[in-house]
DNA sequence: ATCCCTTTGTGAACCGACGCACAAAGTCAG
DNA sequence: CTGACTTTGTGCGTCGGTTCACAAAGGGAT
């Protein structure tokens, strides 16, 4: 089709990356609604993004667009795909089954991107065994056994604060290096293992932050006192 | 006490409001270890940043340590949740409640900060007028009255997709201005509408990057960092 | 084949954030 | 009261990311 652009620095920035999930979703959209190729303008906008910053998170991909005409969606979706690592069956394993434990099991958006939900672990006798969105949960002391069997690389924390930490060495013991972490605390881990938080109350408070400056910031000038 | 902090600079760092839960959270927890006052860098140390950066980000509020001595831990509390607006009481609504709101609303992490679940809406009459979390579900036609009657001003978005961008549509027209979205859309809102977004699946696509890049690391040309 | 129009890919200026390193400020012992 | 020691608060160099603006590249019409 066109000159065989290279596999590409492996160099992309951080910021970057974080992006590549949003343009797939929005090319996805377009996908499903059938159209064939998409400007850096359009797409911009369908991720909320501005079209210049697209255009150069794209190229460090590669060059993928066509000039005068814009970039093909199926194609796109492809290299952005392939980037991310979403051709693969990535096996996730999330420990701890309380409320979010659960409503992770039982989110789509995992399934459809290439991840499999492949166990469910957890301490409590109670809901050990129980059968969740069609997975036995199983008892933390057969945590290690459980990553290896399956071939997990992505441990969900979702278990207490308290315990979290733990639950971290053990899997980073066996070899697990990307843990999505939900527990409110700061996990210590060795070089080499990535973890990426996910604090529902941090977010509120930065909300709530920005919401008392509306709501005094016109008039009053915050009693400082 | 001490020296007047003056009425600190209304301009406060995106990055350094987005730390200051983080902060929070760490001084919780030296409070109820009857820790009386804390040095930077011990501090930065329980947080995970450095603690040159944690020093200037108190700065932004204020002067409020003592040189040659630390922090003290219930003053920065105070002072960082008055910063926050964590001194007043927040209603929140969470409308959609499937297996994530449900679990939002069982979620303890709220309340303890200052954040009330004050109503849950949804629009199945499945679960309209169940009981969740001590909460009657009211329906979805209730939405803009509800918001009014408890005078909810920070709404969490836990529906569809598809659903996300009207609900945000009607709860902005009846005067919510921060919005807390676990839709996989990107919402348009005018101005002045804070919105943040919580995306479970884009969290495991930057994981998977990053580990697709290590599991070929050791082959290919990878550790050029 | 040539010209015009669209859109990409990127050079370069700008902006904010990070972290080092240090002077200023305060404590505490004697 | 003085001097040694600790720790804050910040000036400054650096770096990564964002945005503008434009030359280069390709398509399509005539």
């Amino acid at each position: 089709m066109k000159s065989p652009s290279q596999p590409r620095d492996r160099g992309i920035p951080d910021a970057t990356v974080a992006r590549l999930p949003l343009y797939l979703r929005a090319l996805h959209g377009m996908a499903e609604r059938a159209i064939a190729t998409v400007s850096s303008e359009d797409l911009a906008m369908a991720a909320g993004v501005n079209s210049a910053k697209l255009r150069k998170d794209l190229s460090h991909l590669g060059s993928y667009g066509t000039r005068g005409v814009g970039y093909d969606v199926e194609y796109l979706v492809y290299q952005i795909s392939r980037e991310l690592g979403l051709t693969q069956d990535w096996a996730v394993a999330i420990v701890g089954v309380g409320n979010l434990g659960r409503a992770l099991a039982n989110y789509g958006g995992f399934v459809s991107r290439g991840f499999r939900v492949a166990a469910l672990v957890d301490a409590d006798p109670e809901v050990v065994g129980d059968d969740i969105a069609g997975l036995n949960v199983e008892h933390i002391d057969e945590l290690e056994a459980v990553i290896k069997r399956r071939g997990v690389s992505i441990v969900v924390l979702a278990t207490p604060a308290a315990a979290a930490q733990e639950v971290c060495d053990r899997v980073v013991a066996v070899g697990v290096t990307s843990i999505l972490n939900f527990a409110p605390v700061v996990l210590s881990v060795p070089d080499g293992v990535d973890v990426r938080k996910v604090d529902l109350s941090i977010e509120l408070q930065i909300l709530a932050f920005h919401e008392q400056r509306k709501a005094g910031g016109p008039l009053m000038a915050v009693d400082s006192q």
